[in-house]
DNA sequence: TGCATTGAACCTGTCTGGCATGTTATCGGT
DNA sequence: ACCGATAACATGCCAGACAGGTTCAATGCA
């Protein structure tokens, strides 16, 4: 019956249990070095074969959240309680998540623009002119812009020669393009551009790059970003939009 | 026997083959929507029950590798594949990582020292200067530092007024802190600490910030961590230490 | 009375066999 | 050649067993 209901969904009794005891974890119900209930408990809390409990524990183990000394019993580890993952929380439908986020990114991006220009190889200036031919593009279909856009700051972070620009890009991306977007738009779902300028900001800052001019990239992109916020604000304070609508950048 | 030898070293043969399992997804042996062998066969590879098997599989399940779907087989998915997660293969034993981060660091610390100056609050002033004392007493007892100077640069970060700037910090802390020191160090493991100014430095930092002088903070900041990569660089040629015993600030 | 030792109870790690349910391939019949 | 039935294979879960480790209580000795 229950375990029939299991099934149906997809979910195994083990990750249901992991799932609950992951829970207790995380809720402080069991504090770093306290111990867990006994397997053979668990299966009679649980109403399960010990097989079950063993998968559901292993899979805690596996994850650092507890561990197992034979004998002893299993018990809770420092990990469990109260540690959120480093920008697991990006939300474009924050204001204050956004405004923090764009703060942190113009530190990053300015910074991103110097270095691209100072280190871009041939092939690297063709995929930043790539990348900004289609935002072009998209502008021109009325297609949407913010992949596009977000592909071409991620050209120029690859410019850096350094993998942690273009990884951190990748990390923050949830929170500079809104969750639904991830998976391609709609046609017609185009958020409104308000920047009237993209195409020429980009191409500023893309000329830049391109001259190796490392200063003046990176007073381009912090420009570009800091009219990024002062557009983002103002359309906040006239109150027909909500956060995650408007296009940043 | 082999059993034995997992028990000594506290590894389970579900965790073994979970992670033998896990390099073959990951190095691409099974690619996306690719069978993997069947329990069965898994048992007769590995020599183990079915029950270690099963735990291992389980484990591969809830991290999202594979899927199992009953009398078909176990299936490798999408995200099994290429699909590294940013920022979780920090290490300080490769120098080209300790470089990278590094750099990208820099960027972060520069405008985390130049903000903390202009928002610091008296109670974060507060918390710099136990922190910035808490360093000096573990250079007057001879005790590790680097703990101590992450949480210095941690409660700048905090002063920023944006929590994004922490949340980095705590996201590349593993790629400045050793993994064995992440559960404190054993006395008398001290790496050596390379900057005879460390304190000097620090206190300079911290001057600019109570001074609310916040392009002297980005400054000295700067330089600190600059004359930590000219450190690292000059210690890796000499060619006495491996990458990770060097303390880098 | 206090401490040390021993044994029993409890615990995890692994193995084995079994049944329920689902999938796939093969074989036979039309 | 196609369809249906059956057998072989597969996962999900159950139950029992043994090996080796831990903890606690009881007993014996000083």
């Amino acid at each position: 019956m229950e375990a029939e209901n299991n099934h149906a969904r997809g979910t195994s009794l083990a990750a249901k249990i992991s799932t609950d005891l992951r829970r207790e974890l995380t809720d402080g119900v069991f504090k770093p070095g306290d111990r867990l209930p006994s397997e053979s408990a668990l299966t009679r809390e649980y109403s399960v074969s010990r097989t079950v409990v063993r998968e559901a524990i292993a899979i805690l183990r596996a994850d650092g959240l507890v561990e197992a000394r034979k004998g002893a019993g299993i018990f809770a580890l420092e990990t469990s309680e109260g540690k959120k993952q480093p920008f697991k929380d990006l939300t474009t439908e924050r204001i204050s998540s956004v405004i923090e986020l764009l703060e942190l990114r113009t530190v990053f991006e300015v910074e991103s623009a110097g270095l691209a220009a100072s280190r871009r190889s041939a092939a690297q200036i063709e995929a930043i002119l790539e990348a900004h031919h289609h935002v072009g593009e998209c502008l021109a279909t009325g297609s949407p812009t913010r992949d596009a856009d977000f592909e071409l700051h991620l050209a120029i972070a690859e410019a850096t020669q350094n993998r942690r620009f273009p990884e951190f890009l990748q990390l923050i991306r949830s929170g500079i393009i809104p969750r639904g977007e991830l998976q391609g738009s709609a046609p017609g779902a185009r958020p409104k551009d308000y920047n009237l300028h993209l195409q020429e900001e980009h191409g500023l800052i893309v000329d830049a790059i391109i001259e190796g001019n490392a200063e003046t990239a990176r007073e381009r992109m912090r420009a570009h970003l800091r009219g990024s916020l002062d557009r983002y604000k103002i359309l906040l304070r006239s109150r027909t939009l909500s956060p995650e609508d408007i296009n940043l950048s």
